[in-house]
DNA sequence: TTAAATAGTACTAATATAGTACTCTAAATT
DNA sequence: AATTTAGAGTACTATATTAGTACTATTTAA
């Protein structure tokens, strides 16, 4: 099915949560009680989304959680990394050496490929985007030579 | 970690013997030889692609599977969706009904607009690129506007 | 009629995900 | 300094999904 964890879309829904509320520091329960999903899972998401930088953590009383970065300078791949690791459709996209199959797998290289548009597309769309309506003028492009693709 | 399930992944392998293979038909006794791939699991994916009429079944003595159609008109999105159904990052994008915070959600309408982008990502690959070496001339080009996308 | 091959279904095992609980540390307020 | 608020870290449990297997039925060629 191709889809993210729920976890990833809660990341998403209090990121958004976090990007439209204009006071800057917010405790994980108030955005639990803002978001509807419960306290645990909040505290751990914010967890660790300040282990890869994307929300700032003050600790002690009144302290909370504020976004690193204006919600146009974090992309969706940000997001999607930072709760599920790195963006990789095949196991063989990660490592080599992994793949007992190499031998008879002429296909390894191609995914590279694949895996690098998808992150082209996750990366093209921004926090802002999600949490503002996209206005139907945005155009969002992805152009990804192979040149470009296999350098990488 | 967005990935796709082995299945899918031993889907394209599969395909790729075939796209590659003169012989017309194939069976999945062979196919499992071939792509040292466990036979159980062969079977289980030829049905699923056949069900998807990605590949088109001859049953009986000498039976086996073919291809429908050429590796050219075979996308990357066919087989993931034959496999895996419907591609749908998120929950909400499938259904409306089913999301108990959409009171609260206000992203929903914009993850569609990034699903639509990943399918089309996987759209504009096919089994031949996957099969054989994408020449570093090709390019990939993903041009998506929202204004498409909101017609979906 | 027999052998070869797919169709269909149901089940089991392994793995990954989601969610929870608990202890530790830091900072602010009194 | 004591107390309270709030995050950090870790480990565990339950659930759901995925992968893999087995078995029976059906179809066709020789």
């Amino acid at each position: 099915m191709l889809r993210l964890s729920k976890l990833t879309d809660y990341a998403t829904v209090l990121l958004g949560y976090m990007a439209r509320a204009k006071l800057e520091i917010h405790a994980a329960v108030e955005i639990a009680h803002a978001t509807g999903i419960a306290l645990p899972t909040v505290s751990k998401l914010l967890k660790l989304l300040a282990h890869s930088g994307l929300v700032h953590s003050i600790r002690g009383a009144k302290g909370g959680y504020c976004l690193s970065h204006a919600p146009e300078r974090i992309s969706v791949a940000d997001i999607v990394q930072a709760i599920e690791g790195p963006i990789a459709l095949t196991e063989c996209s990660i490592s080599d050496d992994y793949c007992e199959q190499s031998a008879h797998c002429d296909i390894r290289g191609n995914w590279r490929v694949i895996n690098k548009a998808m992150r082209t597309a996750l990366e093209s769309v921004s926090l802002a985007d999600l949490a503002f309506k996209i206005k139907p003028s945005t155009a969002l492009e992805f152009k990804v030579s192979v040149d470009s693709l296999t350098r990488g």
